[in-house]
RNA sequence: GACCCCAUCGUCUAGUGGUCAAGGACCCCGCCCUCUCAAGGCGGUAACAGGGGUUCAAAUCCCCUUGGGGUCGCCA
């Protein structure tokens, strides 16, 4: 049984690298027929808000990845974490410190100025005396004086720490009594019965700081998995210069949360040739021990590409429900499964989708100058007027087969070929000259539509003339 | 600065000492298909950071260099 969890601090949006952590701690979880929880860090009054933490449970939403139980909420657990803290202070494992914040800031001058690495120096581990007035003091934990701190790292492989150069006495509990991150992270782990953490691997060098929660409560440690950060195109760290990080964005431009998902599982991970794969599949496959350990790039062609072949795949009516978020409802057009079925291909994310289906629905207002130009010239509006006449004579066309033999026959008849058709004709149906194949356009705009665009077409050319 | 992590095509990756004159995918290019645009099919360009070892044999193991990243908070 592997419990894993998610404890992202409520400070802004849910991004798409916590959202890769998340998807791994998910499946892996799930392979093994476990829990996967959801844990908000909000121990910093100051800076938390609740409007963050509901976005951030929102985008899991959208994602599909589900959390079992309920989220649990640091900032209500300070009663718990207090405990916790009077048992160590009871234990002499911790102390208080009566150094200010100015204090601290000084020694840490110093001794960056003395190219030493700033840490705190221990003054008060043992202080016996009085201690000075009008200092809130913090609550400082022993930690290991010397010595090495190590641990086998699911994806690093053996991580070793010389407590020398790596820790000091680190602040457990703040002046206003209120417990900071290393501290609440190994207690809420442990308290969760967390078997195995999988985060970023800007983490990597907190671990020591956790193992010596762990070993001074006497708290069994879960397995590590820290997983490299994704990086932008130029290999630098991901920022929002290099376009969307909030997952909810991704929403917004059209992708598939099983696409997203799909994209994050590949990055650092891989399967054989595999490139897509259903959330099945991936819990079937994955094993954290697989993951890269080096830094992977975010590359949005690649993430396009994997949304386009979702795209393809998914039903009608899951397209036509999630091209509502668009502003758009085709669920009531006769032809809605002919009119996606010929634009899923040509989309690479449900906005464009919704675009090109709009082109088609509406009757264009204005014609493509280029196009226009361009094929709209000869015999072109003479052929229309007569392949209306055509259709007019023939009567109602049902398919996109039946338009096709008709059009065919008129051509044999007239010795035109297909381009001196087509080409007009999609013109007067979209207003340019980038469609689906005409006959399937014809078919969905319906007969009557038709003749009227056409119409509307040769009237436009006559104004245009004068 | 100290400590830690990392290093295969532009990008995502396969590769765990011989089957690798390095495979797949995205991108790009060409051809085919074709009523336009896509999609699809076929083909192509392109990589083991550098230097030392170990070994009969190294992309794979070791060391150094270089380059990137992370951390050093009363943030998480």
């Amino acid at each position: 049984m592997v419990i894993t969890r998610f404890a992202p601090s409520p400070t802004g949006y849910l991004h798409i690298g916590g959202l890769r952590t998340a998807l791994y701690s998910y499946l892996w979880s799930k392979k093994n027929s476990g829990d996967f929880l959801l844990r908000i860090e909000d121990t910093d009054l100051k800076r938390n808000s609740k409007e963050a933490a509901d976005a951030i449970e929102n985008a899991f939403a959208w994602t599909g990845l589900s959390h079992d139980e309920k989220p649990i909420y640091q900032s209500t657990r300070f009663d718990i974490y207090k405990s916790y803290i009077k048992r160590l202070l009871d234990e002499d494992k911790a102390y208080k410190c009566y150094m200010s914040k100015e204090e601290l800031d000084e020694l840490r001058e110093s001794q960056r100025s003395q190219k030493i690495r700033p840490h705190y120096d221990g003054r008060y581990r043992d202080f016996e005396g009085e201690p000075p007035s009008g200092v809130e003091p913090v609550i400082r934990i022993k930690a290991p004086i010397e010595g090495e701190i190590s641990f086998d790292d699911g994806i690093k492989g053996e991580v070793h720490f010389n407590v020398k150069d790596m820790l000091d006495d680190f602040i457990i509990a703040r002046s206003d009594g209120t417990p900071t991150y290393n501290f609440v992270v190994a207690i809420d782990d442990a308290l969760m019965k967390i078997t195995d953490v999988i985060r970023g691997d800007d983490h990597l060098s907190n671990t020591p700081k956790q193992i010596v929660i762990y070993e001074a409560l006497g708290i069994k440690i879960p397995k590590f998995y820290h997983v490299p950060m994704i990086l932008n195109n130029q290999g630098k760290k991901l920022s929002k210069r290099d376009g969307a990080l909030d997952v909810m964005e991704y929403k917004k431009e059209g992708y598939l949360p099983e696409a997203l998902l799909n994209f994050l599982v590949r990055l650092g991970w891989s399967h054989k040739d595999q490139e897509i794969f259903s959330i099945d599949e991936m819990i079937e496959f994955f094993n954290p021990s697989d993951i890269n350990k080096s830094a992977s790039a975010y590359n949005e062609e690649k993430l396009l590409w994997i949304n386009a072949q979702y795209i393809k795949k998914l039903s009608s009516s899951r397209l036509i429900e999630e091209l509502r978020f668009f502003d758009l409802d085709i669920k009531n057009h006769p032809k809605k499964d002919e009119l996606i079925d010929s634009l899923r291909e040509r989309a690479k994310t449900l906005k464009e989708l919704a675009k090109m289906i709009r082109a088609i629905v509406n009757e264009p207002i204005d014609y493509d100058e280029k196009a226009y130009k361009k094929f709209i010239k000869g015999d072109a509006l003479e052929n229309l007027e007569a392949f209306k006449q055509a259709l007019l004579v023939h009567k109602e066309c049902k398919s996109a087969s039946e338009f096709e033999a008709l059009a065919k026959k008129f051509l044999e008849d007239k010795g035109l070929k297909l381009k001196d058709l087509a080409q007009p004709l999609r013109i007067a149906m979209v207003g340019s000259a980038v469609s689906p194949s005409v006959f399937e356009v014809l078919n969905v705009i319906g007969y009557n539509n038709v003749i009227a665009r056409i119409g509307k077409l040769l009237n436009y050319k006559g104004k245009n003339d004068e």
